[in-house]
DNA sequence: TTTAAATATTTTGTCGATATTATTGTGAAT
DNA sequence: ATTCACAATAATATCGACAAAATATTTAAA
């Protein structure tokens, strides 16, 4: 087994994302690429998992193979049926709008809990990952595209992680990546349309300033407005195709 | 492989809850053994989950066990740790607030949603759920605790099942059973202090008159009720233990 | 040519065995 | 006694092989 150093690991983590939890397992292992795959859109929507291939791609046995594509099943981002192997989960404008509105409803909750729980580490985290992501926002984002998704992720992450509910965070989690799927194909069209780095100025005033109100109001405009843009998009490729 | 009959089973599945989709393959048939032995409190929180053990106990060799297993702890049943195997997940009073508060929010934005787009045969389902459960609710509770609890389940999933986000159900449906699991606690304490029966009806009589408002507020209240008498158990069984 | 039955091939799901890692137990040294 | 090192034991994670099931292909009939 040759795997990376080692490092704590467990189900429903309060840590930041950006710790990128080395993996103890192959299972852990296997379970991380395949995810990110299919975030990334490598793995495409609704295409078949067979396990034969995947071993020879990932470089891993049969079961901890089928035991992370179990795991990702709950998760949502693949689908099983019964003596049927395993398929990537299909995407869908439907889907995406599925996804936002709950992504919504569960992004300001937390983060409203975390307005009013975080204290001292939790400014610090805010500010630090602000930082970092301003520094990353005056580049050229086209030329670094991975890590304004990763210092993205931060700071959305930093700004509820005070939030008390575990499961919110959890579900928050899984739906954050849900997103960040259909995200990646509208990415650049996103970008280039808009002052990211303004919105984010703005939730960030509102969060050090305890504004909840002002805070979850430029979040959820902050949200649609990837969305509306990915939808439009989606039904774009959609014309292609049929045309 | 000796197995039930056959049926249709997808995950995130939309159809009735007492559907008890008749598992294909050991994994499904070992996960939601595994499941309800959790929620029913037979494996008690906590506690490691030895496959050797549960090999001889469930009667399916390694492979399927850690396959379920896995499946489970992306649905937060089980925690697994590095090279430590996995365990059932721990309860604690903040967790049954956390599973509480979160439900709440989900079910009643699912059953708004659901009184506004249910047709004709939400509707049926309802009445016909209704009636099933209000007949066992006639009877004595405590000597049919177990078909209680189903139809229990199938009006509430009834109430709901026109709801047209999927990811809500299924966060829904996780939550839920994680609800039942501190639920089974004080399942007697519950039946014995309330008139059940007289909440059910009042939900059950906003809900086909469409009147999103005071549904929403009679199924909190419900729900409200049943968390506040369990977390009254469950601090009265953790005086006992330090006394 | 299409449809249907029969056969061949692929793929899935499962088991038993094994190397690796954690845990427990034992005895020596502080 | 307590701590530490080290051996003995137990449990986990992984692999390779195989039977059952699904899929693809061929052959025969309408």
């Amino acid at each position: 087994m040759i795997l990376p150093k080692p490092d704590e690991s467990t189900l429903m983590t309060t840590s930041l994302p950006s710790a990128d939890q080395a993996p103890k397992t192959m299972t852990d292992y296997v379970y991380g690429q395949l995810r990110e795959d299919i975030i990334q859109g490598k793995l495409i929507p609704d295409s078949k998992l067979k396990i034969e291939h995947l071993r020879g791609e990932y470089k891993v046995g049969a079961t901890p193979l089928r035991e992370a594509l179990s795991r990702l099943s709950s998760d949502g981002f693949v689908i099983t049926e019964g003596q049927r192997g395993f398929r990537v989960s299909p995407t869908s404008a439907a889907d995406l709008d599925d996804v936002t509105e709950l992504r919504i409803m569960l992004e300001l909750k937390a983060l409203k809990s975390s307005l009013l729980h975080g204290g001292d580490d939790w400014e610090s985290r805010v500010v630090a990952t602000y930082y970092q992501l301003s520094k990353v926002e005056e580049l050229d984002l086209f030329e670094n595209l991975a890590v304004w998704e990763q210092r993205n992720h931060d700071f959305h992450w930093a700004l509820i992680s005070a939030c008390t509910s575990k499961w919110l965070l959890h579900f928050y989690n899984i739906l954050y990546d849900q997103h960040k799927r259909y995200r990646n194909i509208s990415l650049i069209a996103n970008l280039g349309k808009r002052d990211v780095h303004d919105e984010h100025q703005r939730i960030y005033a509102a969060a050090l300033a305890r504004d909840v109100e002002t805070a979850c109001r430029e979040t959820e405009q902050h949200i649609r407005l990837t969305a509306g843009i990915t939808h439009q998009v989606l039904q774009e490729l959609a014309k292609e195709k049929t045309a």
